[in-house]
DNA sequence: ACAAACCCCGAACGACCGTACTATTGTCTG
DNA sequence: CAGACAATAGTACGGTCGTTCGGGGTTTGT
Protein backbone atom coordinates (compact mmCIF):
# COMPACT_ATOMS: atom_id res chain seq x y z
CA UNK A 1 0.00 0.00 0.00
CA UNK A 2 1.63 3.40 -1.04
CA UNK A 3 2.03 6.14 1.66
CA UNK A 4 -0.78 8.01 -0.12
CA UNK A 5 -3.20 5.08 0.87
CA UNK A 6 -2.03 4.44 4.22
CA UNK A 7 -2.74 7.86 5.46
CA UNK A 8 -6.08 7.91 3.45
CA UNK A 9 -6.84 4.44 4.83
CA UNK A 10 -5.60 6.16 8.48
CA UNK A 11 -7.31 9.51 8.24
CA UNK A 12 -10.98 7.43 7.06
CA UNK A 13 -10.21 5.21 10.54
CA UNK A 14 -10.38 8.27 12.36
CA UNK A 15 -12.87 9.81 10.73
CA UNK A 16 -15.39 6.99 11.14
CA UNK A 17 -15.12 6.83 14.95
CA UNK A 18 -15.89 10.57 15.13
CA UNK A 19 -18.93 10.36 12.08
CA UNK A 20 -20.11 7.54 14.52
CA UNK A 21 -20.30 9.69 17.76
CA UNK A 22 -20.77 13.26 15.97
CA UNK A 23 -22.93 12.19 13.07
CA UNK A 24 -21.21 13.32 9.68
CA UNK A 25 -21.87 17.14 9.93
CA UNK A 26 -19.63 16.60 13.22
CA UNK A 27 -16.59 15.39 10.86
CA UNK A 28 -14.42 18.48 10.54
CA UNK A 29 -11.41 18.38 8.99
CA UNK A 30 -9.74 20.53 11.35
CA UNK A 31 -10.29 18.42 14.59
CA UNK A 32 -9.30 15.57 12.01
CA UNK A 33 -6.68 16.33 10.85
CA UNK A 34 -5.45 16.99 14.49
CA UNK A 35 -6.02 13.53 15.72
CA UNK A 36 -4.55 11.97 12.52
CA UNK A 37 -1.26 14.18 12.95
CA UNK A 38 -1.68 16.04 9.44
CA UNK A 39 -2.03 19.71 8.55
CA UNK A 40 -5.47 20.81 7.47
CA UNK A 41 -4.44 21.01 4.13
CA UNK A 42 -2.89 17.87 3.57
CA UNK A 43 -5.86 16.04 4.91
CA UNK A 44 -7.52 18.09 2.13
CA UNK A 45 -5.75 17.01 -0.75
CA UNK A 46 -6.90 13.55 -0.04
CA UNK A 47 -10.36 14.36 -0.51
CA UNK A 48 -11.30 17.53 -2.86
CA UNK A 49 -14.05 18.59 -0.65
CA UNK A 50 -16.12 18.06 2.76
CA UNK A 51 -18.69 16.32 0.26
CA UNK A 52 -16.43 14.04 -0.99
CA UNK A 53 -15.04 13.06 2.23
CA UNK A 54 -18.27 12.05 3.62
CA UNK A 55 -19.11 9.72 0.85
CA UNK A 56 -15.71 8.41 1.54
CA UNK A 57 -16.56 7.55 4.91
CA UNK A 58 -19.99 6.02 4.12
CA UNK A 59 -17.85 4.09 1.52
CA UNK A 60 -15.72 3.01 4.13
CA UNK A 61 -18.65 2.06 6.27
CA UNK A 62 -20.00 0.09 3.60
CA UNK A 63 -17.25 -2.06 3.42
CA UNK A 64 -16.83 -2.49 7.17
CA UNK A 65 -20.13 -3.95 7.51
CA UNK A 66 -20.29 -6.27 4.57
CA UNK A 67 -17.04 -7.39 5.32
CA UNK A 68 -18.18 -7.45 9.04
CA UNK A 69 -21.69 -8.25 9.02
CA UNK A 70 -23.12 -9.68 5.44
CA UNK A 71 -20.04 -11.67 4.55
CA UNK A 72 -19.45 -13.54 7.81
CA UNK A 73 -23.38 -13.73 8.31
CA UNK A 74 -23.74 -15.91 4.39
CA UNK A 75 -21.52 -18.25 5.96
CA UNK A 76 -23.98 -19.80 7.93
CA UNK A 77 -26.15 -22.32 6.29
CA UNK A 78 -29.46 -21.07 4.17
CA UNK A 79 -32.38 -20.69 5.84
CA UNK A 80 -33.17 -19.55 9.62
CA UNK A 81 -29.47 -19.70 11.21
CA UNK A 82 -28.24 -17.84 8.44
CA UNK A 83 -30.89 -15.11 9.37
CA UNK A 84 -30.56 -15.55 13.10
CA UNK A 85 -26.35 -15.11 12.15
CA UNK A 86 -26.88 -11.86 9.86
CA UNK A 87 -29.62 -10.30 13.40
CA UNK A 88 -26.92 -11.14 15.55
CA UNK A 89 -24.14 -9.62 13.88
CA UNK A 90 -26.25 -6.62 12.82
CA UNK A 91 -26.76 -5.83 16.62
CA UNK A 92 -23.26 -6.20 17.29
CA UNK A 93 -22.44 -3.72 14.38
CA UNK A 94 -24.57 -1.11 16.29
CA UNK A 95 -23.34 -2.22 19.98
CA UNK A 96 -20.60 0.04 19.40
CA UNK A 97 -18.59 -3.17 19.03
CA UNK A 98 -17.23 -1.42 15.36
CA UNK A 99 -17.75 1.89 15.98
CA UNK A 100 -17.87 3.78 19.34
CA UNK A 101 -21.06 5.75 18.21
CA UNK A 102 -22.85 2.51 17.14
CA UNK A 103 -24.07 2.20 13.74
CA UNK A 104 -23.08 4.79 11.66
CA UNK A 105 -25.85 4.75 9.11
CA UNK A 106 -28.62 4.92 11.43
CA UNK A 107 -27.23 8.20 12.68
CA UNK A 108 -26.68 9.31 9.08
CA UNK A 109 -30.41 8.83 7.97
CA UNK A 110 -32.07 10.68 10.42
CA UNK A 111 -29.12 12.86 9.60
CA UNK A 112 -29.68 13.09 6.18
CA UNK A 113 -32.74 12.45 5.42
CA UNK A 114 -33.74 16.02 4.40
CA UNK A 115 -30.81 16.87 2.85
CA UNK A 116 -30.42 16.17 -0.60
CA UNK A 117 -27.16 15.27 -2.35
CA UNK A 118 -24.44 12.84 -3.24
CA UNK A 119 -23.95 11.92 -0.11
CA UNK A 120 -27.98 11.17 0.68
CA UNK A 121 -28.19 9.87 -2.27
CA UNK A 122 -25.29 7.29 -1.84
CA UNK A 123 -26.40 6.11 1.47
CA UNK A 124 -30.12 5.30 0.46
CA UNK A 125 -28.63 3.40 -2.44
CA UNK A 126 -26.44 1.56 0.27
CA UNK A 127 -29.29 0.63 2.38
CA UNK A 128 -31.42 -0.22 -0.37
CA UNK A 129 -29.21 -2.98 -1.24
CA UNK A 130 -28.82 -4.10 2.78
CA UNK A 131 -32.63 -4.14 2.55
CA UNK A 132 -32.67 -6.13 -0.17
CA UNK A 133 -29.75 -8.68 0.87
CA UNK A 134 -32.16 -9.39 4.15
CA UNK A 135 -35.28 -9.49 1.50
CA UNK A 136 -33.23 -12.66 -0.24
CA UNK A 137 -32.06 -14.40 2.87
CA UNK A 138 -35.86 -14.52 3.73
CA UNK A 139 -36.37 -15.66 0.10
CA UNK A 140 -34.19 -18.60 1.22
CA UNK A 141 -35.64 -19.20 4.23
CA UNK A 142 -38.86 -19.53 1.77
CA UNK A 143 -36.99 -22.18 -0.14
CA UNK A 144 -35.81 -23.94 2.55
CA UNK A 145 -39.14 -24.71 3.82
CA UNK A 146 -38.27 -22.61 7.51
CA UNK A 147 -40.91 -19.73 6.21
CA UNK A 148 -44.30 -20.21 4.53
CA UNK A 149 -44.74 -19.73 1.54
CA UNK A 150 -46.90 -16.64 1.37
CA UNK A 151 -44.39 -14.35 3.55
CA UNK A 152 -44.51 -11.01 2.00
CA UNK A 153 -40.61 -10.41 2.59
CA UNK A 154 -40.38 -6.94 2.27
CA UNK A 155 -42.88 -6.43 4.75
CA UNK A 156 -40.66 -9.01 6.60
CA UNK A 157 -37.93 -6.91 6.28
CA UNK A 158 -39.37 -3.58 7.37
CA UNK A 159 -40.60 -5.38 10.62
CA UNK A 160 -36.91 -6.90 11.23
CA UNK A 161 -35.53 -3.39 10.38
CA UNK A 162 -37.93 -1.79 13.05
CA UNK A 163 -36.45 -4.18 15.26
CA UNK A 164 -32.87 -3.25 14.87
CA UNK A 165 -33.95 0.25 14.61
CA UNK A 166 -35.56 -0.06 17.91
CA UNK A 167 -32.37 -1.81 19.47
CA UNK A 168 -30.23 1.20 18.16
CA UNK A 169 -32.53 3.95 20.45
CA UNK A 170 -32.92 1.69 23.53
CA UNK A 171 -29.30 0.40 23.57
CA UNK A 172 -27.83 3.74 22.53
CA UNK A 173 -30.22 7.29 23.69
CA UNK A 174 -31.87 5.04 26.63
CA UNK A 175 -28.90 3.29 27.48
CA UNK A 176 -31.65 0.14 28.61
CA UNK A 177 -29.60 -2.67 29.46
CA UNK A 178 -32.15 -4.85 28.49
CA UNK A 179 -32.32 -3.64 24.76
CA UNK A 180 -30.36 -7.13 23.64
CA UNK A 181 -32.99 -9.18 25.14
CA UNK A 182 -35.62 -7.13 23.62
CA UNK A 183 -34.60 -7.40 20.72
CA UNK A 184 -33.76 -11.21 20.44
CA UNK A 185 -37.03 -11.86 22.07
CA UNK A 186 -38.76 -9.55 18.86
CA UNK A 187 -36.50 -11.49 16.29
CA UNK A 188 -38.38 -14.58 17.77
CA UNK A 189 -41.76 -13.43 17.35
CA UNK A 190 -41.16 -11.80 14.01
CA UNK A 191 -39.84 -15.62 13.15
CA UNK A 192 -42.16 -17.31 14.48
CA UNK A 193 -44.77 -15.56 12.71
CA UNK A 194 -43.04 -16.52 9.76
CA UNK A 195 -42.43 -19.96 10.15
CA UNK A 196 -43.84 -22.76 7.54
CA UNK B 1 -49.20 37.98 25.99
CA UNK B 2 -46.65 40.10 26.43
CA UNK B 3 -44.19 41.45 23.81
CA UNK B 4 -41.13 38.92 24.71
CA UNK B 5 -43.40 36.26 24.90
CA UNK B 6 -44.68 36.45 21.10
CA UNK B 7 -41.26 37.19 19.71
CA UNK B 8 -39.92 33.82 21.65
CA UNK B 9 -43.10 31.71 20.51
CA UNK B 10 -42.10 32.93 16.86
CA UNK B 11 -37.97 31.89 17.52
CA UNK B 12 -39.48 28.35 18.56
CA UNK B 13 -42.12 28.05 16.10
CA UNK B 14 -39.35 28.59 13.25
CA UNK B 15 -36.40 26.70 15.72
CA UNK B 16 -38.66 23.65 15.26
CA UNK B 17 -38.76 23.88 11.30
CA UNK B 18 -35.47 24.04 11.37
CA UNK B 19 -34.21 21.70 13.72
CA UNK B 20 -36.55 19.01 12.39
CA UNK B 21 -34.74 19.27 9.07
CA UNK B 22 -31.13 20.23 9.68
CA UNK B 23 -30.91 18.75 13.03
CA UNK B 24 -30.82 20.24 16.65
CA UNK B 25 -26.91 21.60 15.72
CA UNK B 26 -28.30 23.23 12.64
CA UNK B 27 -30.19 25.70 14.60
CA UNK B 28 -27.92 28.06 14.31
CA UNK B 29 -28.56 31.59 16.29
CA UNK B 30 -27.88 34.00 13.05
CA UNK B 31 -29.78 32.25 10.61
CA UNK B 32 -32.81 32.14 13.09
CA UNK B 33 -31.98 35.84 13.84
CA UNK B 34 -32.50 36.42 10.06
CA UNK B 35 -35.39 34.41 9.47
CA UNK B 36 -37.19 36.02 12.44
CA UNK B 37 -36.15 39.31 11.34
CA UNK B 38 -34.47 39.70 14.47
CA UNK B 39 -30.77 40.79 15.49
CA UNK B 40 -28.43 37.81 16.39
CA UNK B 41 -27.74 39.70 20.18
CA UNK B 42 -31.78 40.63 20.20
CA UNK B 43 -32.44 37.03 19.91
CA UNK B 44 -29.49 35.54 21.83
CA UNK B 45 -31.08 37.33 25.01
CA UNK B 46 -34.09 35.35 24.86
CA UNK B 47 -32.64 32.06 25.90
CA UNK B 48 -28.58 32.57 27.38
CA UNK B 49 -27.35 29.88 25.58
CA UNK B 50 -27.16 27.74 22.37
CA UNK B 51 -28.13 24.82 25.22
CA UNK B 52 -31.03 26.58 26.76
CA UNK B 53 -31.87 27.04 23.03
CA UNK B 54 -32.19 23.94 22.16
CA UNK B 55 -33.69 22.53 25.59
CA UNK B 56 -36.09 25.01 24.72
CA UNK B 57 -36.92 23.55 21.05
CA UNK B 58 -37.12 20.15 22.63
CA UNK B 59 -39.70 22.01 25.47
CA UNK B 60 -41.92 23.02 22.86
CA UNK B 61 -41.57 20.16 20.71
CA UNK B 62 -42.84 17.86 23.28
CA UNK B 63 -46.04 20.26 24.15
CA UNK B 64 -46.68 20.15 20.84
CA UNK B 65 -46.48 16.28 20.64
CA UNK B 66 -48.61 16.36 23.96
CA UNK B 67 -51.03 18.81 22.26
CA UNK B 68 -51.49 17.04 18.70
CA UNK B 69 -50.73 13.21 19.36
CA UNK B 70 -51.05 12.54 22.82
CA UNK B 71 -54.33 14.57 24.35
CA UNK B 72 -56.58 14.00 21.17
CA UNK B 73 -55.94 9.87 20.89
CA UNK B 74 -56.91 10.23 24.69
CA UNK B 75 -59.76 11.25 24.23
CA UNK B 76 -60.42 8.02 22.06
CA UNK B 77 -62.49 5.12 24.18
CA UNK B 78 -60.22 2.95 25.91
CA UNK B 79 -58.36 0.15 25.17
CA UNK B 80 -57.80 -0.94 21.15
CA UNK B 81 -59.45 2.81 19.77
CA UNK B 82 -57.06 3.95 21.47
CA UNK B 83 -54.00 2.62 20.51
CA UNK B 84 -55.13 2.51 16.88
CA UNK B 85 -55.41 6.55 17.79
CA UNK B 86 -52.09 7.08 19.39
CA UNK B 87 -50.49 4.86 16.35
CA UNK B 88 -52.07 6.63 13.88
CA UNK B 89 -51.57 10.54 15.13
CA UNK B 90 -47.72 9.69 16.02
CA UNK B 91 -47.49 8.56 12.31
CA UNK B 92 -49.05 11.82 11.12
CA UNK B 93 -47.32 13.77 13.73
CA UNK B 94 -43.61 12.16 11.75
CA UNK B 95 -45.02 12.36 8.12
CA UNK B 96 -44.20 15.98 8.27
CA UNK B 97 -47.63 17.18 8.87
CA UNK B 98 -46.39 19.11 11.89
CA UNK B 99 -42.59 19.52 10.86
CA UNK B 100 -41.13 19.73 7.56
CA UNK B 101 -38.41 17.56 8.46
CA UNK B 102 -40.44 14.63 10.13
CA UNK B 103 -40.42 14.01 14.18
CA UNK B 104 -37.69 16.09 15.35
CA UNK B 105 -37.36 13.81 18.44
CA UNK B 106 -36.22 10.58 16.16
CA UNK B 107 -33.78 13.20 14.40
CA UNK B 108 -32.54 13.74 17.52
CA UNK B 109 -32.40 11.20 19.42
CA UNK B 110 -29.47 9.71 16.76
CA UNK B 111 -27.80 13.64 17.37
CA UNK B 112 -27.63 13.41 20.83
CA UNK B 113 -27.32 9.91 21.95
CA UNK B 114 -23.62 10.15 21.99
CA UNK B 115 -23.38 13.61 23.31
CA UNK B 116 -23.88 14.07 27.00
CA UNK B 117 -25.23 16.87 28.55
CA UNK B 118 -28.68 18.46 29.29
CA UNK B 119 -30.43 18.54 25.53
CA UNK B 120 -29.83 14.52 25.89
CA UNK B 121 -30.97 14.23 29.38
CA UNK B 122 -34.23 16.27 28.48
CA UNK B 123 -34.90 14.86 25.45
CA UNK B 124 -34.61 11.01 27.34
CA UNK B 125 -36.32 11.90 29.62
CA UNK B 126 -39.34 13.18 27.38
CA UNK B 127 -39.06 9.85 25.15
CA UNK B 128 -39.58 7.67 28.15
CA UNK B 129 -42.67 9.26 28.94
CA UNK B 130 -43.92 9.07 25.87
CA UNK B 131 -42.93 4.96 26.53
CA UNK B 132 -44.60 5.00 29.02
CA UNK B 133 -47.68 6.75 27.86
CA UNK B 134 -47.78 3.62 25.40
CA UNK B 135 -47.74 1.25 27.96
CA UNK B 136 -50.13 2.83 29.86
CA UNK B 137 -52.26 2.51 26.71
CA UNK B 138 -51.54 -1.13 26.67
CA UNK B 139 -52.08 -1.53 30.18
CA UNK B 140 -55.50 -0.51 30.13
CA UNK B 141 -56.21 -2.26 26.58
CA UNK B 142 -55.57 -5.17 28.92
CA UNK B 143 -58.20 -4.60 31.57
CA UNK B 144 -60.74 -4.02 28.77
CA UNK B 145 -59.98 -7.30 27.49
CA UNK B 146 -58.40 -6.47 24.10
CA UNK B 147 -55.40 -8.04 25.13
CA UNK B 148 -54.83 -11.09 26.89
CA UNK B 149 -53.45 -10.30 30.42
CA UNK B 150 -50.11 -12.20 30.32
CA UNK B 151 -49.15 -9.37 27.74
CA UNK B 152 -45.61 -8.06 28.23
CA UNK B 153 -46.44 -4.48 27.93
CA UNK B 154 -42.79 -2.72 27.92
CA UNK B 155 -42.18 -5.73 25.09
CA UNK B 156 -44.88 -4.83 23.26
CA UNK B 157 -44.23 -1.29 23.70
CA UNK B 158 -40.56 -2.11 22.40
CA UNK B 159 -42.23 -3.58 18.87
CA UNK B 160 -44.19 -0.64 18.40
CA UNK B 161 -41.69 1.82 18.83
CA UNK B 162 -39.55 -0.34 16.27
CA UNK B 163 -42.60 -0.30 14.02
CA UNK B 164 -42.90 3.70 13.95
CA UNK B 165 -38.61 4.18 14.02
CA UNK B 166 -39.24 1.82 10.78
CA UNK B 167 -41.82 4.17 8.96
CA UNK B 168 -39.80 7.17 9.62
CA UNK B 169 -36.78 5.41 8.09
CA UNK B 170 -39.18 3.93 5.16
CA UNK B 171 -41.06 7.13 4.65
CA UNK B 172 -38.27 10.02 5.18
CA UNK B 173 -35.24 8.42 3.88
CA UNK B 174 -36.08 5.83 1.58
CA UNK B 175 -39.34 8.03 0.28
CA UNK B 176 -40.67 4.44 0.26
CA UNK B 177 -44.80 5.52 -1.16
CA UNK B 178 -45.65 1.88 1.08
CA UNK B 179 -44.32 3.32 3.92
CA UNK B 180 -47.54 4.04 5.74
CA UNK B 181 -49.24 0.91 4.48
CA UNK B 182 -46.41 -1.53 5.80
CA UNK B 183 -46.51 0.28 9.12
CA UNK B 184 -50.51 -0.13 9.41
CA UNK B 185 -49.97 -3.94 8.58
CA UNK B 186 -47.09 -4.44 10.91
CA UNK B 187 -49.48 -2.77 13.48
CA UNK B 188 -52.09 -5.27 12.76
CA UNK B 189 -49.98 -8.01 12.89
CA UNK B 190 -48.86 -6.97 16.41
CA UNK B 191 -52.44 -6.07 17.79
CA UNK B 192 -53.02 -9.50 16.30
CA UNK B 193 -50.52 -10.78 17.96
CA UNK B 194 -51.36 -9.33 21.04
CA UNK B 195 -55.25 -9.83 21.30
CA UNK B 196 -57.16 -11.38 24.00
C1' DA C 1 21.11 11.32 -12.11
C1' DC C 2 17.20 13.90 -13.56
C1' DA C 3 12.64 14.72 -14.34
C1' DA C 4 8.14 13.65 -12.92
C1' DA C 5 4.86 12.43 -9.79
C1' DC C 6 3.28 12.23 -5.33
C1' DC C 7 2.65 13.77 -0.49
C1' DC C 8 2.28 17.17 2.71
C1' DC C 9 2.87 21.89 4.89
C1' DG C 10 2.01 26.91 6.07
C1' DA C 11 -0.36 30.85 5.42
C1' DA C 12 -4.26 33.10 4.16
C1' DC C 13 -9.23 33.82 2.70
C1' DG C 14 -14.13 35.00 3.75
C1' DA C 15 -17.87 33.26 6.20
C1' DC C 16 -20.12 31.96 10.14
C1' DC C 17 -20.21 30.30 14.91
C1' DG C 18 -21.58 31.42 20.08
C1' DT C 19 -21.08 34.97 23.35
C1' DA C 20 -20.13 39.41 25.80
C1' DC C 21 -20.63 44.09 26.29
C1' DT C 22 -23.10 48.79 25.84
C1' DA C 23 -26.63 51.60 24.02
C1' DT C 24 -31.06 52.49 22.35
C1' DT C 25 -35.65 51.67 21.63
C1' DG C 26 -40.24 50.20 22.95
C1' DT C 27 -43.86 48.84 26.25
C1' DC C 28 -46.22 48.70 30.44
C1' DT C 29 -47.48 50.70 35.13
C1' DG C 30 -48.34 53.88 38.67
C1' DC D 1 -47.58 61.52 31.54
C1' DA D 2 -43.34 59.95 33.53
C1' DG D 3 -40.44 56.80 35.20
C1' DA D 4 -39.13 51.74 35.34
C1' DC D 5 -37.98 48.03 33.07
C1' DA D 6 -38.26 44.79 29.41
C1' DA D 7 -36.92 44.14 24.60
C1' DT D 8 -34.02 44.77 20.88
C1' DA D 9 -29.95 46.70 18.20
C1' DG D 10 -25.05 47.44 17.47
C1' DT D 11 -20.50 46.14 17.65
C1' DA D 12 -16.80 43.43 18.68
C1' DC D 13 -14.12 39.21 20.01
C1' DG D 14 -11.82 34.78 19.53
C1' DG D 15 -12.54 30.58 17.24
C1' DT D 16 -13.55 27.20 13.69
C1' DC D 17 -15.38 26.12 9.33
C1' DG D 18 -14.22 24.62 4.24
C1' DT D 19 -11.22 25.94 0.71
C1' DT D 20 -7.27 27.87 -2.17
C1' DC D 21 -2.57 28.53 -3.41
C1' DG D 22 2.29 28.13 -3.72
C1' DG D 23 6.04 25.74 -2.43
C1' DG D 24 9.00 22.24 -0.41
C1' DG D 25 10.41 17.30 0.46
C1' DT D 26 10.33 12.56 -0.83
C1' DT D 27 9.62 8.87 -3.67
C1' DT D 28 9.47 6.76 -8.22
C1' DG D 29 10.47 5.74 -13.09
C1' DT D 30 13.76 6.12 -16.78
Amino acid sequence: MSKGAETRAAILDEALSRASVHGLGGVTIGELAKRAGLSKSGLFAHFKSKEQLDIAVLDEARDRFVAGVIAPAFRAPRGLPRIRALFQRWLEWDAAGFQPGGCLFMAAAMELDDQPGPARDHLVATQRDWIEALQQAARIAVEEGHFRADLDVEQWAYELWGLALGYHFYHRLLRDPRALARAERALEALLASSAA
